[in-house]
DNA sequence: CGTTGAACCTGTTTGC
DNA sequence: TGCAAACAGGTTCAAC
């Protein structure tokens, strides 16, 4: 079996956990700063740049938070007694947001710099701009929310199973719906799937229960193992104290078109499903029943 | 209801 | 060697 292999390191692809990773090394520096004023780049990944220059001076963060594959800040202004707002933050692809001190040099592709009252900004880095930023009044941020899914960590197989069955669609185009499930993305799509044995094209209303059931925990598991290792090749993230992520190193099918199989050793085949690269075993996920193979 | 393909972008990899 | 096409995938939208 193949014990070291070099795969795609220095990749960066925000789905849950890397977003994850990000808001636990934001939120102790963030919670409690002042946003002094705000300098934007480009701006064709805002929803509305001028209500960020207007509103965001002044405000305190009074939480860093993840919502599916958003980043949200939680904000009250100074003013206006306290209003709440909140900005959320998507990375898209290529998006990362950090902290640095303000005479720290600027990454190339910096599109939004928030200062802070300690002397630090948040940056906001993103070359092909395919993020978002949205500000979000109090009143209509369950609304925003409300156009996401579950989490995928906190929902009940039965929960799960409700969603699952009425649906049509290939289990993999599942994944990727963050109406269903919210923060899951290509890599983490196939890991599950692999987890669970299941092939991406499968039908969704096919699925038995007990598939529907190893399905949920495979999810939870591959992302939860992943948060712990810090999701998957994030570098510096935030100041010193980010580590790289090393979820890469586990990941059993994505990028491995041609390798063996970590249980039967038959090679990754990489088929296009619902317009995106899907990696899977052929032997061991199965396209319709209930075979067993180790 | 569902799928497909294009569009949005640019840095990197691949192929001739 | 150099350049261009392909590729990377999160999201949205139009067309079928």
């Amino acid at each position: 079996m193949i014990i070291c292999e070099t795969p795609d390191a220095g990749k960066n692809m925000p789905e849950l956990p890397e977003v994850e990773t990000v808001v636990r090394g934001l939120r102790p520096t963030l919670t409690g700063r002042q946003i002094v004023s705000v300098r934007l780049g480009k701006t064709d990944f805002i929803d509305d740049p001028a209500a960020l220059e207007a509103q965001l001076p002044g405000c305190r963060i009074a939480d860093v938070a993840r919502v599916g594959k958003f980043i949200e800040l939680r904000l009250s202004s100074a003013n206006d007694g306290g209003k709440q707002v909140s900005l959320f933050v998507h990375l898209g692809m290529t998006g990362r947001l950090l902290s640095q001190l303000s005479e720290e040099p600027e990454a190339k592709h910096t599109h939004v710099v928030l200062s802070l009252d300690d002397g630090r900004e948040l940056r906001y880095t993103d070359a092909r701009r395919f993020g978002r930023f949205a500000l979000v009044l109090e009143n209509d941020r369950l609304a925003f929310q409300s156009k996401l899914g579950a989490e995928p960590l906190e929902i009940s197989v039965e929960q799960f199973s409700a969603l699952v069955k009425p649906r049509r669609a290939m289990t993999k185009a599942l994944l990727l719906d963050q109406r269903m499930l919210r923060g899951i993305g290509n890599i983490y799509a196939d890991e599950a799937l692999w987890r669970a044995r299941i092939h991406p094209k499968r039908l969704a209303s096919k699925l038995t229960e007990k598939e529907i059931a190893r399905l949920l925990r495979s999810i939870q598991r591959v992302l939860a193992e992943a948060i712990r290792l810090r999701g998957s090749s994030i570098s510096d993230f935030v100041d010193s104290a980010g580590e790289p992520g090393e979820f890469q190193l586990k990941h059993r099918v994505y990028g491995r078109e041609g390798k063996g199989c970590f249980r039967c050793g038959t090679r990754i085949q990489r088929v296009i499903v619902v317009g995106r690269s899907s990696h899977f075993c052929p032997k061991c996920q199965t396209w319709r029943g209930t075979r067993k193979r180790a």
